[in-house]
RNA sequence: GCGCGCGUGGUGGAAUGGCAGACACGCCAGACUUAGGAUCUGGUGCCGCAAGGCGUGAAGGUUCAAGUCCUUUCGUGCGCACCA
């Protein structure tokens, strides 16, 4: 390294105080009933030991960080953006008296390390192993106060177990809409009708049309398919998104522009048959609980637009002629029921092989091959044209018996409603674009309110006109009106609809937690799955010597056939969860990370995430906007089934949220290796030390913004950590201890060559000095609970900018200005704490525990004042008054001011505005 | 297209409706120095010698007073995107 001077021995300071926390284990929190050794800091601050019960402790504090994966590239500077804040918020806390749980782990399933397994056959475990110890070193060496003892990996054996045992209990639950929450499927009554019931329909959740028709043998059988209906956890052999490049399926989410979020390869549907998890059943309660939780409003609005919730009514529409089928229709927009003139249905509806005309059935059939051959991103990025083929049926149209043409075209999706509309292309879109391109009727029913609007492609509130009974009623009337016809007519019902889809929960990987399902076979040959019992976990993922999926396509673990086959002839199901699993309740294992006979002990749960009286358990959660609709809201969907079971004790996981920035690279481009502007927090600490690194992260700029890297501002608050340094240090003792750095090697020593500045002294604070240091802790506690760093920063760096003129430094001050530092710079911020402290032969307590200061409102009150003077609107002057001068008194000082004299000079004054204690404004004309 | 956010010096960014530009970077000048990529001091929105004028993307509006509130508009970022 050939650098510049350092600004000060971080390089000796930082290790020291890292490894004095560890060897305390500082930052350890305590469960309720757990043993707290005396000499602890925490127990020394609150007067603790031994087991002290949850009502006994502290208030808690849960601040969380997303955790990582560790990837083998090692952390970026975005990574401890977050951690840095939180860190801060931490540590602040503490100090203010809170029993603060501050934990840190690896979401370390996942598809990089496996990768590296299958082009070099090294176990992902040991891949995995070795960035763990990676990122623990670096995460460490930035001196974030963490539990480590709560340290943990979703890989872990004693971790995975759980995360198999929670898949259990939402395979062993449904959801009762009698009660509204998730129950054992225990409960679960069969219904009477089941036991004469010759053909058993499967429903398909994402369509729902019915797809399966199966004639069961038994009773039993009866029950099981319907139980398997009926399962948070359910097969579902539905066309998911088949990724060949990965091997695997990815969920929807997982898809962007029909490509693979990871990678960005090509992804294809393909009918498959697969684990789904029922997030749907949650679609209202994850809505409207968003209204109980502090995230931003944009992060909601993204959850709220991905749930999707739209009401409307479904319309039972009969086709005409023989078969006696008819389908379901959803719509917003019923009250223009009158203006369908025609229907469409979405290639797929399983309706339409059964009522295409022998004259179109070539054309119909032509179409559904091409529809099923483009991918999602031609349907839709593409379809700047409308296509779509007649099917040679009609529909009666319930509300006047009208017959209307049965298209089918891929503007509608079979995913959403019914996979079905009824076309009013008067006034949607999307149907007039394609009854203009068809020919066919186009037929108003809405009259917009304003009668110059076009009424052709209108599609807001207006009107009801041509609709027989509901002529002259307002569009939301109108919407009453009719939705109450459908239902008293047995044609339709009022629905709710989302846009949220059952969650796709197998891949076919290794990496990642098995099923604990195993496949059999009943007397008629047909396979069916079933739970292995809890008592049976974990259930480890087999050795292999190859991680590729098998020849015929069967994933990896298939290989296994030890593994695979069970002695009594069933099998064990192939696939493995996704990442996300792991990530859905891991802020649950931190409060009782060590259990063994439960993922978390009651008594945990309910000290960490619901004894302070909030609706949700973590109180503050940092993490990037990534995850805004994935992970947030399979955890929310996971934590609410825990909820309704009576295993957790909130009904919601994160009570605050914030997404930091992201960091830009220095040429203000997103950092990539393709560009070659990552920053390597390594490189930085060798050169700034990990207090500069974590002030600058803070200094950037507001947390949540996003902002580009910038070396020169690393080393300006660098800079003032050196004047901070300066402020404590005697200058001839460094330049000794400099000198003797060149030639000894013992670094203890070497620190305690360094004596305090001769200014400071046990004296008391004059006011000014007090006045400076107060409007300090006033603006840092301030900054710190609005998560304002970098102006609390500001604040840190006027007051040294003030305190560097200072001829006698008071240690009381000194002290306190220390305890603010220390949530941001906490190595620097110990070290000369310590050796304040001894200098002046005093006992230091441990800085992270110190009462955080209060600030003195008394001692920030001004006898005199400065404040502006305005003529006409416009800045003048500034007068220096008493603070409780009267509004006559600044009305005189104002009008006496000079400056002010030059502008009302031969004019009249029309108008004095004067805001006591703020200024003062005359109006002249 | 729809929804949300953001536009302030050369740069990152500050400003309960009340002195725009805190703090920092950069730059300029000076001091101390053999030296400075250390440190310290002063300066630094723009125009102007100055007095003063002009300034928060643009245009209107509300107000004694607007970066801040309202309307329109442009730019930019993010999210969603044939969701009936």
């Amino acid at each position: 390294m050939s650098s510049s001077r350092r600004q000060y021995p971080f390089h000796l300071i930082e290790p020291k105080w890292q490894q004095t926390w560890e060897q305390q284990q500082a930052f350890r929190a305590f469960n309720p009933g757990e043993e707290i050794p005396a000499n602890h800091p925490f127990a020394v601050r609150h007067k603790l030991s031994g087991k002290v019960a949850a009502t006994q402790l502290p208030e808690k504090f849960y601040i969380l960080d997303m955790f990582p994966y560790p990837s083998g590239a090692g952390l970026h500077v975005g990574h401890p953006e977050g951690y840095t804040a939180t860190d801060i918020l931490a540590r602040y806390r503490r100090a203010c008296g809170f029993n603060v749980l501050h934990p840190m782990g690896w979401d370390s399933f996942g598809l990089p390390a496996e990768q590296y397994a299958v082009k070099t056959g090294q176990h992902p475990r040991v891949t995995t192993e070795a960035n763990i110890a990676n990122f623990t070193r670096q995460i460490k060496s930035l001196g974030f106060s963490y539990d480590w003892s709560r340290e943990l990996a979703t890989t872990d054996v004693e971790y995975f177990t759980w995360t198999q045992w929670i898949f259990l209990k939402l395979y062993n639950s449904w959801f009762n809409p009698e009660t509204n929450k998730a129950e054992p499927i225990e409960t679960l009554n069969f219904p009477a009708a089941l036991e004469t019931m010759e053909e058993f329909r499967e429903i398909d959740p994402v369509k729902g049309d019915e797809f399966h028709f199966i004639k069961p043998q038994s009773l039993e059988e009866k029950q099981r398919l319907y139980r398997n209906s009926k399962r948070l956890a359910y097969v579902s052999e539905a066309p998911v998104n088949w990724c060949p490049e990965l091997g695997t399926v990815l969920a929807n989410e997982e898809v962007i522009d029909g490509k693979s979020e990871v990678g960005g390869f090509q992804v294809v549907r393909k009918p498959m048959r697969q684990w789904m998890l029922r997030i749907t059943a949650y679609s209202e309660k994850l809505l409207a609980d968003l209204d109980a939780i502090d995230w931003s409003d944009s992060l909601k609005q993204m959850q709220r637009n991905w749930i999707g919730r739209s009401e409307g009514a479904e319309v039972k529409f009969k086709v005409f002629g023989t078969g006696g089928y008819d389908f379901k229709i959803f719509t917003t927009r019923p009250d223009t029921l009158f203006g369908a003139t025609y229907a469409v249905l979405s290639p797929e509806h399983w309706l339409v092989d059964h009522i295409a005309s022998p004259e179109q059935e070539k054309a119909v059939q032509d179409y559904k091959a091409l529809a099923a051959g483009k991918s999602d991103l031609e349907r839709t990025e593409l379809a700047k044209e409308k296509s779509g083929v007649f099917t040679g049926a009609y529909a009666i149209n319930p509300v006047n018996g009208e017959k209307i043409p049965i298209w089918i075209a891929d503007y509608v999706l079979a995913s959403y409603g019914t996979g079905a509309i009824m076309a009013v292309p008067a006034h949607d879109e999307r149907d007039l674009e394609f009854a203009k391109k068809f020919n066919l009727p186009i037929l108003q029913v809405v009259q917009p309110p304003d009668a110059k609007t076009d009424w052709q492609g209108f599609t807001d509130d207006g009107t009801a006109i041509n609709s027989g009974f509901l002529n002259g009623l307002p569009t939301p009337e109108a919407k009453r009106k009719i939705t109450a016809w459908l239902e008293e007519k047995g044609h339709g019902k009022k629905t709710i609809n989302y846009k949220l889809r059952d969650w796709l929960f197998s891949r076919q990987r290794y990496w990642g937690e098995p099923f604990p399902i195993i496949w059999k076979k009943d007397a008629a040959g047909n396979l069916y799955h079933e739970a292995l019992p809890e008592s049976s976990l974990p259930l480890l993922p087999p050795s292999l010597e190859d991680y590729k999926p098998t020849a015929d396509g069967q994933p990896p673990l298939a290989r296994a056939k030890d593994w695979l086959n069970l002695p009594d002839g069933s099998v064990r199901e192939t696939n493995t969860m996704p990442q996300w699993a792991g990530s859905c309740w891991y802020y649950l294992r931190y409060t009782d990370a060590k259990n063994a006979q439960s993922f978390v002990g009651k008594d945990a749960d309910n000290y960490w995430m619901a004894s302070n009286g909030k609706a949700a358990g973590v109180d503050l959660y940092v993490g990037g906007t990534e995850h805004a609709v994935l992970h947030l809201l399979y955890a929310r969907f996971w934590h609410k089934v825990l909820f309704d079971l009576g295993f957790v004790a909130t009904p919601e996981p994160f009570y605050k949220l914030v997404n930091q920035g992201l960091i830009l690279g220095e040429d203000g481009q997103k950092m990539s290796k393709s560009r070659g502007n990552v920053v390597n927090p390594d490189d930085v600490l060798v050169e700034y030390g990990a207090d500069a690194f974590r002030l600058y992260e803070m200094f950037m700029g507001p947390l949540q913004d996003t902002k580009p890297w910038n070396t020169k501002g690393v080393e300006g608050v660098y800079r003032f950590l050196g004047r901070v340094w300066r402020l404590f240090v005697d200058e001839k003792s460094e330049t000794a201890f400099e000198q003797a750095e060149t030639i000894s090697t013992s670094k203890d020593e070497l620190l305690d060559l360094i004596l305090l500045d001769g200014g400071i002294t046990d004296i008391a604070a004059t006011p000014a000095q007090l006045k400076v240091l107060h409007a300090c802790i006033k603006k840092v506690t301030e900054d710190l609970d609005g998560m304002r760093f970098n102006t609390a920063i500001s604040a840190m760096m006027v007051f040294i900018n003030e305190a560097m003129t200072w001829q006698t430094k008071p240690l009381s001050v000194m002290k306190t200005f220390l305890q603010l530092l220390a949530p941001f710079a906490p190595h620097l911020a110990e070290e000369l704490w310590a050796r304040l402290h001894a200098t002046f032969g005093q006992t230091a307590p441990s800085l992270a525990y110190a009462p955080w200061p209060k600030f003195d409102a008394a001692l920030l009150v001004e006898s005199e004042i400065e404040i502006p003077v305005q003529v006409n609107g416009k800045f003048r002057d500034t007068i220096k008054v008493a603070v409780d001068a009267d509004n006559a008194a600044l009305e005189a000082a104002a009008k006496a001011s000079e400056k002010v004299q030059t502008f009302i000079a031969g004019k009249t004054i029309k108008k004095i505005i004067v805001v006591p204690r703020r200024m003062v404004n005359l109006i002249v004309g």
